[in-house]
RNA sequence: GGGCAUGUGGCGCAAUUUGGAUAGCGCAUCUGGCUUCGGACCAGAUGGUUGCGGGUUCAAAUCCCGUCAUGCCCGCCA
């Protein structure tokens, strides 16, 4: 079902097109335009307005004043939407705002935890990547951005009725962990600590002595490198494990967070289940790859860059004339791997993977993860594919997209989304793991941490408050209140913006913040309890009671949630929901501060209100991940 | 050399996809507001040539061309 806001647009729009039918009957103006043209206006102009007129006025050869008159005066008079008048070219309306809040407050309370969703993704398939942590460290703050970015969008596209699957790719093969095992075997260190977090400390000692010139550890980290790329030696077993129980620690934190997951799928069993080899054939097949038997990749197989730039004009200019998919060595390369591993996303190879449960997670559901010993389960073979993944991969996400393209794909490369992210840095330095810039000199720049100063700084403003009317529940309220400051702060922004960490504002508890969001919706929930508000039902004759002050400006904020739900899955951008939140809270608080509720004539109303601005907004936080609180 | 992203009051962001009325919000600064449902709040004020220069349009932060700055990418690394 359409939502509210949504709802009366339509029917504005087919008033108006509707008139403008009998005044301009050769306009050219479609449904579509009028749709486009309407936006809500400053408060002394109405509800909802449309500048089709303006637009209009030049093909009609009339002023927009003139023109906008006409089409009022064709619109009829009737039901929900009154008050149509002309300004300035446009045309204004207002809600007949007991017929709006009935409308509004039904939806809330037939929906419920549902209100604001949305059927636009019928049902589809969609498999989401993210984060995608090494399994040599701890989830510092940028790999945070990546995961909550991918937590909130797989909510959102779950409430917008698509089948959302969590997978997390984990990349235990390659340098990194050639290094990570290095250490392992050659440092005397003893884990004394949480295991990522001691692991990635390691890692950093590794990458110092390299750097110092260590061109024998070079060569022993080569070799190990060669060993662990082929799955079932000894070393290759023993990363695995120590690769299993990094992971399980950053699930530690993960989990605190809220991020959950249905699927790992390692690179090590990408290559065990011999993708690549049908990827290769289906690229042959389709003319895509070349294998030179001369010049500079004379023994690689290659894919010409000129056929991509076909599809692609921004990779034009390149410095190279092919992309290498397999080494002269017969390696894969990184391309080649996750080309295969996308073929297998969307059900276009037949090679299955093996799975056995990882372990279990706080919300109930079982983690899994692909296992050599494990047996055949039902992921992947999607229709959309969403990959989190920084901005500096965009050149390789792209021709993971042309490549589908290639093999006469086109639909498969439209549905494969790169959903970039900017880097996150610190004040004046870059965050590198290797480098150990995210060890800080006070405190560490984890997610751990961050979470821990979060909320020990939650308890002291709780404890400040004294609102609590039970003190054991500081814990618990402390903790989901350092969550929701981080979670807002790291998810109001779009993805795409670089991003200067700083501890002042991840911890901001005021204005534009998840404690704001949370105070708020504490608030309204004692005013209920205060009523004895029992029921969800309003009586038909308490909506006359609702005046056209700071309670209709809440029916209309709350009646316009599942337009903001569709805009953040069309955008993939969990700051639209972010926007609406603040836009929302800032509407409810004005109405608290100017209208009194309990010593009111209209309290049955405005108590049903506030019932359904307290369901909305826990709805629209719990796509962002945050869950309310009753005090704090 | 080529490509991509970003550029909006002192600071952090929104609005750019689909051009519309006076460019919104928060922080900071200044002024008010709790004997009344929770002050992690609300009301008001100060602060903007939307990087710069052209163009299109009745109308440009938004579209087009050029240009500057910052960051990232263009590897038989992942």
């Amino acid at each position: 079902m359409t939502s509210p806001s949504e709802e009366i647009k339509l029917r504005f729009a087919t008033a108006i097109e509707f008139a403008l039918s009998k005044a301009y009957p050769n306009s050219g103006i479609d449904k579509q335009q009028i749709l486009n043209s309407i936006s809500t206006p400053k408060r002394e102009f109405g509800d909802i307005s449309s500048s089709i007129a303006i637009r209009l006025s030049k093909i009609a050869k009339r002023s927009p004043k003139e023109v906008s008159a006409a089409i009022v005066a064709g619109i009829p008079k009737s039901g929900i939407i009154k008050d149509i008048n002309e300004a300035n070219g446009y045309i204004n309306a207002s809600f007949n705002e007991v017929e709006y809040s009935k409308m509004v407050f039904e939806a809330v309370n037939s929906l419920k935890e549902r209100y604001g969703s949305s059927d636009i993704g019928r049902g589809e398939k969609v498999i989401v990547e993210y984060p995608s942590i090494n399994p040599n460290k701890p989830c510092v703050v940028s790999h945070l951005r990546n995961a909550l970015i991918g937590d909130s969008i797989s909510n959102i596209l779950g409430f917008c009725s698509y089948e959302v699957e969590r997978e997390d790719y984990i990349d235990n093969l390659g340098l990194q962990m050639a290094e990570t095992l290095w250490g392992w075997k050659n440092l005397s260190d003893k884990p004394d600590k949480k295991f990522d977090q001691w692991l990635g400390e390691q890692y950093v000692i590794v990458n110092k002595r390299l750097e110092a010139g260590g061109e024998e550890i070079k060569g022993q980290v080569h070799s190990i490198l060669r060993t662990i790329e082929n799955t079932d030696t000894e070393e290759s077993k023993e990363l695995r494990e120590i690769a299993e129980r990094c992971i399980k620690a950053q699930r530690e934190t993960l989990f605190r967070y809220g991020i959950y997951h249905d699927v790992l799928i390692w690179e090590s069993d990408i290559v065990r289940a011999r993708l690549l080899e049908k990827a290769l054939e289906i690229g042959f097949k389709k003319g895509v790859f070349e294998r030179p038997s001369e010049g500079k990749y004379a023994g690689c197989v290659v894919v010409k860059l000129e056929k991509i730039a076909k599809f692609a004009k921004e990779l034009e200019g390149s410095r190279e004339d092919s992309k290498v998919i397999i080494r002269s060595n017969g390696a894969a390369t990184y391309i080649a791997k996750d080309f295969a591993f996308h073929l297998w996303k969307f059900g276009l190879l037949d090679s299955e993977f093996y799975y056995r449960e990882f372990m279990g997670q706080p919300n109930g559901r079982a983690l899994f993860t692909t296992a050599p010993d494990g047996k055949p389960m039902g992921f992947g073979n999607v229709k959309k594919a969403v990959n989190v993944i920084a901005v500096q991969q965009s050149y390789e996400q792209r021709i993971i997209k042309v490549l589908f393209s290639l093999i006469g794909r086109e639909d498969i490369a439209d549905s494969l989304v790169h959903l970039s992210y900017g880097m996150v840095n610190l004040e004046g330095i870059t965050l590198s793991t290797r480098k150990g810039t995210w060890m800080g000199k006070d405190r560490d720049y984890t997610a751990d941490v961050l979470l821990e100063e979060a909320v020990s700084k939650a308890l002291d403003a709780t404890e400040r408050s004294g609102k609590l009317s039970d003190g054991s529940k500081a814990g618990s309220v402390s903790e989901a209140i350092g969550i929701a400051a981080i979670r807002f702060e790291f998810l109001r922004m779009s993805p795409k913006k670089p991003m200067v960490f700083s501890w002042d504002s991840a911890l901001s508890f005021e204005g534009n913040s998840g404690p704001y969001c949370l105070y708020s919706h504490t608030r309204a929930g004692k005013v209920l309890r205060k009523g004895g508000y029992v029921g969800s039902s309003v009586g038909s004759g308490a909506y006359e009671k609702v005046s056209r002050g700071d309670d209709f400006e809440l029916v209309k904020a709350i009646g316009s949630a599942g337009e903001a739900v569709e805009e953040a899955a069309y955008e993939y951008s969990p700051g639209v929901i972010a926007d609406y939140i603040i836009r929302l809270t800032t509407t409810f608080n004005r109405f608290y501060e100017s209208m009194q509720v309990l010593n009111s004539d209209a309290k049955e109303f405005r108590m049903g209100l506030i019932h359904a601005y307290m369901i909305t907004l826990s709805n629209m936080l719990a796509l962002l991940g945050i869950r309310t609180v009753d005090e704090m």
